[in-house]
DNA sequence: CGTGGTAATGTTATGTTATATCATCTATTT
DNA sequence: AAATAGATGATATAACATAACATTACCACG
């Protein structure tokens, strides 16, 4: 918990700076990769290990083919497409990267959900592709009670917010 | 409004009857659309009504290339597929149809969203198919106020619940 | 040992979803 | 008639995703 004492805290659910030092949000991300698979018997391998850094070496969502690119620009050697998406469905599964619905796209998740309550919302910059979470409990609680009225008993719930974040709408004027 | 008041009120925000009568559904939409192309100063081409007739002929979404292949069934002619997303971007736009992002699909609105507050969750049943639209009023407050606290300005909110639908449950068993 | 199982990746091919670009036609406006 | 906007056609290609089968590595069990 070093990591979030240290700047890893509340400043998730707001925009990060463009300049701020990344490297514990990766180091933060990659150490909770190990434990995650760990924990379910499977393991980080290099391979998975490659794309998570990809994903996280950005808060934007970036798509699975843009992910091949820029392993084979660093390796001389071209991964199949097929190699990217079983890693990116590895680090789905055991939910360190989501996948962004409205752009067929993938993020990190920079901060572990803990509970089955603690359900976020994403955040969207349509400008330069950042993606906040943030909490959204109460949010999910209203749309399950939406649900029930309809008779309908939810599974997955998404919620994807598009639109312009602050640093964006600073810079368009 | 006479169509409401036969059976276009409340209904809408459950899961449909399979043996419902559709066809009350279906004229309603298509009145709609011709009020809805007209009072932008566009039309409802032969096309147009064609993609809205498929997508509105059940409840369910449907993808854009399912469309191609009804319409191709009923017309001897196939359409480029370019011709059907210009249709269904036109229908989209106008707001008669919408994107289920989750699923890259696409089905009819069968209630007009009469202003900017009237927000709507999908309810989509993962068996089959089909899709609610459930009015999500204080749901959409509740995201406007956490895209506050992050500094972000919305634009299009996107709330899509999978899940299983009354029927599919009870069949289920 | 060796055999069988699971996890992970490789290899090749294909399927699915969506758009770019330029051409054509029609109706309306000027 | 020329200019403009709306709509569609035609051709090609881009972008996103998976099927199917082969191979390798490791580990547990008799």
């Amino acid at each position: 918990m070093a990591l979030q004492a240290k700047g890893q805290g509340r400043s998730q659910e707001r925009f990060p700076e463009p300049g701020h030092d990344h490297g514990p949000c990766l180091a933060h991300c990659v150490a909770r990769a190990e434990a995650a698979f760990e924990a379910r018997g499977l393991s980080l391998t290099p391979l998975r290990r490659q794309v998570l850094l990809e994903i996280a070496s950005t808060h934007a969502a970036i798509g699975a083919y843009e992910v091949l690119e820029r392993l084979a620009g660093k390796h001389g050697r071209r991964l199949a497409p097929i190699s990217v998406y079983r890693a990116l469905d590895s680090l789905v599964d055991v939910g360190l990267v989501h996948r962004l619905e409205s752009r067929n796209a993938f993020f990190a998740c920079h901060r572990q959900h803990v509970s089955h309550d603690d359900q976020r919302a994403a955040l969207v910059c349509k400008h330069c592709a950042t993606v906040v979470e943030v909490p959204a409990g109460d949010v999910v609680a209203g749309l399950w009670k939406l649900a029930g009225k309809a008779g309908f008993l939810p599974g997955r719930i998404m919620i994807e917010v598009t639109g312009t974040c602050e640093r964006c709408r600073g810079e368009a004027q």
